[in-house]
DNA sequence: CAGGGGGTTTATAACGTTGCAAGCCCGTGG
DNA sequence: CCACGGGCTTGCAACGTTATAAACCCCCTG
């Protein structure tokens, strides 16, 4: 017995192959009582249609790449992302697979893979730059797309960003409320995008409140964890620190905190701490701390939405979602899993 | 200029089709030079094989499913795996999908429809039962697969697994050694079968070193976090909690460590946190606890490495690696990614 | 010079699906 | 009675690849 194919349900049914396939799915030149015959005896018989042959004859994949560098993450940015993106995709039949990339090699690469061997039908990717190859790459190419985090021609592609000048924004205000007066905020990477938004929120914000809000060039979010680390030691030991360290990621305000409680001052007392939430791993950190929360499960969701929809046809222009952060964490829905 | 096939590099070699596939292929019935010359004509057309077509012609995939759940996980499990599976993979021309399921639904769904649909050559997954029915299946079916974790029918498929005996044998050795007389042990959900190993070990090693070691049913490695706290705070109020907790998870033991300081009790005089390390979390955390380490990224490179020799025809019961504790943990070699 | 036999190349036929154009049947209107 | 059209069904071809078997060519041997 080998698998059921159109063939095998044509003979079952005495139906041509075609009138099966377009029956089962539900044309409606195809009469009702013939779609109900197939449908049944499609199940009956156990035949689910050949993806590589649909592949094949379609061009279309019932794929979603979500590409990312394989890092591996002390605390889950991609988990979150795909929980929420699997979510949103079921019910579809759309499936999602990750790519990971090689960082030493061009992260070109396994994007003209997909594109050109055709192993999606969509792309999602994050760690947008201003002016991104790779965004430049699939408008040329004219392949459907969604970005997490914008670029400078965010006017012409689909794109969900989470709101980091307003985080930024968020933050300083609770931070000149609290009477601080010098933060010292950690930024990303230089060439992310969103470097820029948060500079620009927190020099326009800063000057609005009377804050002196500083930045290093040699440490960014991206820096390894004991650097951030040992730079918060010897900050606070030559008497140079701040009244407050801004961290938008939760593994550098780990390290802050571990830093401050390692030259024996107080979090809550000497030196605040702010940081961005993801997960709720500040609930199980001492001494607790002030966060902002950034739901990824909803960009991972709001990701898939806005991919599905070009994929549809409609225009980029509409597909643009800006998420607000968030005063309060909302935690997942199901059990943590270890 | 539609996109280069067989056909195309056919006409412009004036070979034939056939001919060209398999120069492709480096079939040694065709001749070097017109290998050749194929391979430079393919080079400079810039053709790539169709994958779809590839597929439904010899049914080979060329990806390999990961299964795991969707759960967004705080601290990445996953994520480490993926990295090393995916490191592994580089250079063979297999590619990782993850294909999460949902809880809510049968475990097997996932499965059945990848091997129903031919949606990858090879399988892996983790969370593995004593009597699996994911393994019958597959075994039945014979669709190649690897498990993270052994099953009751560990002699007759593939795995990779952990030694957790060893690594409860060895923590409670070293509990002893500190003179701890009262050692708490969380486990992991019960039907899992790693609870059955590390439930042996502490009876066995608990006689041997004269520990009283106890567990809870009711609260597991799966529960949440606030569960596992509220239960340490509960013990300590009531007087009845253990001289140490045993963690062989991350999330739990910085729950357990949190309930201890929330007491205005310390970890390091009153009562001991031994914790399973999977990340460099711990760096961070303070007070800095005792930790006995699991390389996932091991792990996912030694799961890519036995599924594509199984995936080869080798017998399974050649393929079954079986981890040891690590006492120190052992970096990843690139940054950290937030 | 016929008969083999390597070493190479080729024609043909699938794999399972769907788009297209055409077909059949029956009822209605001229 | 014929033409037309609507409702439904069908045959054919193609997507790009590879397995199979058959063909070709040239040289060597008897």
């Amino acid at each position: 017995m080998s698998k059921p194919t159109l063939k095998t349900l044509a003979e079952a049914t005495g139906l041509a192959q075609t009138t099966v396939s377009r029956a089962l799915k539900d044309d409606p030149k195809i009469a009702i009582a013939t779609r109900q015959r197939v449908a049944s005896a499609a199940r009956e018989i156990g035949y689910v249609p050949d993806r590589a042959a649909q592949r094949l004859r379609t061009g279309r994949t019932n794929v979603i790449a979500f590409v990312s560098s394989p890092h591996a993450e002390i605390i889950g940015f991609r988990g979150s992302m795909m929980a929420g993106l699997s979510e949103e995709l079921k019910g579809t039949d759309y499936h999602v697979t990750m790519t990971p990339y090689d960082t030493d090699a061009n992260p070109m690469r396994p994007i003209q893979n997909i594109v050109r061997n055709r192993l999606a039908d969509g792309l999602i990717f994050s760690g947008t730059q201003p002016r991104d190859q790779r965004v430049d790459y699939l408008l040329e190419t004219g392949f459907p797309f969604v970005t997490h985090g914008r670029t400078d021609m965010a006017g012409g592609h689909a794109w969900c960003d989470y709101d980091n000048g307003q985080f930024v924004e968020l933050a300083l205000e609770r931070l000149a409320g609290q009477g601080r007066r010098t933060v010292m905020l950690f930024r990303p990477a230089p060439d992310l995008t969103y470097a820029r938004h948060m500079t620009e929120a927190a020099v326009r914000t800063g000057t609005r409140l009377g804050l002196a809000v500083t930045h290093l060039r040699s440490v960014t979010l991206s820096s390894r964890a004991n650097e951030i680390h040992d730079l918060v030691v010897r900050q606070i030991r030559s008497g140079c620190a701040p009244d407050a360290y801004l961290c938008p990621g939760e593994v550098p305000a780990l390290a802050v905190i571990a830093a401050i409680g390692d030259c024996g001052l107080s979090v809550t007392d000497d030196i605040a701490v702010v940081a961005k939430q993801t997960s709720s791993v500040f609930d199980l950190i001492r001494p607790r701390i002030d966060t902002i929360h950034e739901d990824l499960h909803a960009a991972g969701a709001s990701l898939g939405r806005l991919l599905l929809r070009r994929i549809a046809g409609e225009p980029a222009e509409r597909l643009q979602d800006l998420h607000a952060p968030q005063e309060r964490f909302r935690p997942e829905r199901r059990k943590a899993v270890i």
